[in-house]
DNA sequence: TTGTAAGCGTTATCAT
DNA sequence: ATGATAACGCTTACAA
């Protein structure tokens, strides 16, 4: 085990344990040459690894972070953690992914342990639920980025997308190519993103003097975005556009197509959140909207990094626009299709 | 900040450090239910969090693991570190993953972090050049499990699968449909898995007579095996099927095929290494090579925990079976067809 | 049933 | 230039 420790390395060369530790700090100024030397053999050859967990206890601090993300199987997810692990990492500063299964149990659960952990700040994908805990760690003046989406009456750092805008524009492109019947499906309204979303579509259509129909809106859990769906096709006039809220609601719907034998492109146009990395390589290819989740994630980062750091921070509420990448999936329908 | 500590919950609870450290620790035998009461109305009132670093420390024992992943951009990583996460959760123990994008530095920079930072133990998809390394910390009886990779002549608890045997069915599957000319894709052979494919492509050619051509056997960094493909394409006697190595040379299968305007299935026949969550849901539907990830993760956590208890553990190289999922890609070539 | 005190492996302050 | 010593916040004998 790592049971070789400072004042072992000190005895074989010599010194004193504060030597050792000015050595490994790099506070070489007052140190003679063939001390240094001494020190770094005497590392080298018991394999010395310093304890972080002493040095942070002593030092509190522990140069780590936490992320707590929502649904790790979001690619959105994915993206923005691997940024903040980017940012972080040039600052020699680790980072530690938890996932909470939107669950605000365990989400709690996480904030604990990682606070237990004594990570020195946290991002995280708020679940919404844990509104007293938030408020908390904030009048302590705990270092806290809140990534995605927003928590009502809570005023603090974050770095969310223009959902509202991104989607209306959406719809009316979707409506720029003669759609009118046109739908959306997200996951339950639990969370800011998803209402707004759908407040985006709902100002598209009214904004276009479209009737807003509720079947045509459908939030339900992932595994019922299908039945819902069926419902929604069963009707006397179904959609002929889809806007799927993100990444896993598309699989379902793709999947709902294909055991219905409706054809995307043919059946009805479709449209979908986040990177989905074969979009072009299907066909038809489909339409994303992309959230810049590398500048989102680098972003909070820097809001977490000053705060850590004790730096005021200006701004309370970073919105990024998103990108309408358009490609067939959402033009007019027609025959040569086939996803 | 977690200014809190035990001693001030001590205090306010009118008892000694101890009692509370007893508290905390579930000791309740020998206390009094009055003064179990205080001390949670005193951890309860001055919100409390206790330092798991401190108690780490004195106990060494981080109730930790860490994962270091070869590239968390490949689907069975996520698979297998979401497997092995759910395990320890179960235990009580916490998950750190990280990634060492094939760098074997970033692999010995993220080895030697975790194990500053104590974890109880190791769970690596090796880069395989980190040798002494790995080998060292095995002489220490550091607890450790390899997984997805062999390391070559290193005797080590490892969690692998059977690419020769699974490799060699799949390669047959296509000769059964008819198949000739079959190539193979994987990135450089530096890795055991990719060497042990190839290897069961060259045994199933050789078991059925068919000659090996060195260009049949694209093994190149992920950026040029469109380069390769385009290449072994303009042979005159092209490959009519073609197995990619794992996900993330799939979807360069799949994109060199758009931009030369071949169709999977018309053109060639198409199977691949590991989960692809659209698999079934595009035309034609892929043959994917699936590897059970789930388990794979399981049994590895199953030998490091019982590693990190002391336990003597049997068995030191663990294959698992994959299962070939036979969809249209890779059947004979028809005109029905259209990814 | 609870308290005292030593110690986990560092760093930091102050001597020397 | 280097060393003694006291923390950091917790656990754990052992004492009371």
């Amino acid at each position: 085990m790592g049971k070789i420790t400072m004042a072992d390395v000190a005895k074989k060369a010599g010194v004193s344990k504060s030597t050792v530790s000015q050595f490994l700090n790099k506070r070489y100024e007052y140190m003679r040459e063939d001390t240094r030397k001494r020190i770094e053999a005497a590392i080298e050859e018991l394999h010395y690894q310093p304890n972080y967990l002493a040095r942070s206890l002593k030092q509190k601090r522990t140069s780590t972070v936490g992320i707590i993300v929502a649904n790790i199987m979001h690619r959105f997810s994915t993206e923005v953690s691997r940024s903040i692990e980017d940012f972080f990492n040039k600052h020699d500063i680790h980072t530690i992914v938890c996932n909470a299964d939107n669950d605000p149990e365990k989400e709690k659960k996480y904030i604990e342990m990682l606070r237990a952990k004594q990570v020195d700040g946290l991002i995280i994908f708020p679940t919404g639920e844990n509104f007293d805990l938030y408020k908390r760690m904030m009048k302590e003046g705990y270092p806290i980025v809140f990534m995605d989406r927003k928590v009502p009456d809570l005023i603090a750092p974050s770095v969310v997308s223009n959902n509202i805008e991104a989607t209306k524009t959406t719809i009316e492109h979707f409506m720029e190519n003669g759609h009118k019947q046109i739908a959306i499906a997200t996951e339950p309204l639990t969370i800011s993103t998803r209402v707004e979303r759908q407040e985006g579509y709902k100002k598209a259509l009214q904004d276009n003097g479209i009737e807003i129909r509720q079947p045509f809106m459908i939030s339900a859990n992932i595994k019922k975005i299908k039945k819902e769906l069926e419902e929604l096709f069963a009707l006397d006039d179904p959609p002929s556009a889809i806007l799927a809220g993100n990444d896993l609601v598309f699989l379902e719907v793709l999947e709902f197509a294909k055991e219905h034998k409706l054809k995307v492109g043919k059946d009805f146009a479709l449209a979908v959140f986040d990177n989905i990395p074969f979009a072009h390589l299907v066909h038809p290819p489909v339409t994303t909207i992309a959230q810049p989740s590398y500048h989102m994630g680098e972003k909070a980062s820097e809001l977490l990094l000053k705060q850590i750091n004790k730096e005021e921070i200006e701004n309370h509420e970073l919105t990024f626009p998103c990108e309408l990448i358009i490609r067939d999936s959402s033009k007019e329908l027609n025959n040569n299709t086939v996803i």
